[in-house]
DNA sequence: GGCGTTGTTGGACAGGCGCACAATAGCCTC
DNA sequence: GAGGCTATTGTGCGCCTGTCCAACAACGCC
């Protein structure tokens, strides 16, 4: 197979590994799937990454850097604090459709036994709180929002948004997005003293 | 190996599994290891099971199946309406804790790969969700409830249960379970017309 | 152009997995 | 007590896993 530079060799291994886990889910991932998916030798990746562990946190953390940055950047286009919000959730929603959450899933449950894959989503948990929570504080300062702790109540939102995620995918037919969005939606307005349909025109419960 | 019936056996098998679960996740679980612990044969497993996917649905199944039963009948055995919403968050936070949670969380993610676990896990799903919304219902009936759809408020409020639990696994520091308990409780209070405070004497952020 | 460095190969290795199957052991019935 | 039924055993098969490593090939440097 053609030579490629570190960087690039890295990337490419990430990038298989990551379509591998997409496909197959993160627990079925191996080492010969990427390959496979790549072209080349087994023996390669680990050339690359010191474990299997690694390679799975580095692909995870690809993708799910990848909706992190999507988002952070569509918020920073937003005009006012309400419109950021507003836009956080739409961008959140979508970036956690399909296999993405399933990802999450996979992350979250992996966790318990590979350590690099808890450190990574660990991080990237945080990360998304910090984002939420940042927005609100702008809300506040600003006097168009009001809430005592931004802290605690960017964690009570995402964690409706991730359990409303789970029961979507758990049974897709008993919940859809269009729920998941507008029921997230609302008790945001709730939680930071927002007026009814202030956080989007999508049509809510 | 002293000989037992068809069903004490079983029983056993499943209770080992469980077990061995507990201890190593759902998805580290062998026959091997269920053998070891039962202190007999591993292919003693196959003669009751025919595959690790139906053993790991049984295991989980009964795991699951002990939570709700506790839970329905602790709601059971509560008064008013309001009583027996209060009865069930508190159970409900109880059952979920320590390892339990982890398994669902497996449950999760294996169901991709794995059929009786899927349909397991989305039965209890179904039933978690009925329990709560029945008892929503009688709070309305009752008229110490407001809520014009107490199917959905269940999702809603179970899926921020699991969403905070969630959290409160991923990184375990940083929510904590009286934070899980008095968040979902506040938000259960608003979405159905309860004054504040009303579903347990509970510290309240 | 020779040479060292390094990306790359492909297979070996040890271990683990689910599962199957013939042999064994214990119980019940007649 | 004999015979049959079934729970139970122990082993072995085929496959797959992550990791390692000696050999090979391509590139840059002098």
């Amino acid at each position: 197979m053609p030579r490629m530079t570190s960087s690039e060799r890295r990337d490419a291994i990430v990038e298989a590994a990551l379509n591998v886990m997409v496909g197959k889910g993160m627990a079925a991932t191996t080492v010969r799937d990427v390959a496979e998916q790549m072209g080349t030798s087994s023996g390669l990746i680990h050339h690359y990454f010191e474990s299997m562990d690694d390679l799975l946190a580095a692909a995870f953390d690809r993708a799910a850097g990848r909706d992190l940055d999507a988002t952070r950047a569509a918020v920073a286009r937003g005009g006012g604090p309400v419109e950021r919000l507003a836009v956080f959730f739409a961008t959140y929603v979508r970036a956690e459709q399909d296999w993405a959450f399933q990802l999450w899933l996979d992350a979250w449950a992996e966790a318990a036994r590979r350590p690099a894959v808890r450190e990574t989503s660990q991080r990237h948990n945080v990360a998304w709180q910090q984002l939420l929570s940042e927005t609100i504080r702008a809300g506040v300062n600003a006097d168009v929002m009001v809430c005592g702790d931004p802290e605690a109540a960017a964690w009570r939102i995402l964690s409706l948004l991730d359990g409303l995620a789970l029961q979507a995918v758990a049974h897709r037919l008993l919940i859809n997005r269009q729920a998941v969005i507008s029921w997230s939606v609302s008790y945001a307005e709730a939680e930071l003293g927002l007026s009814p349909g202030s956080l989007g025109c999508l049509p809510r419960r």
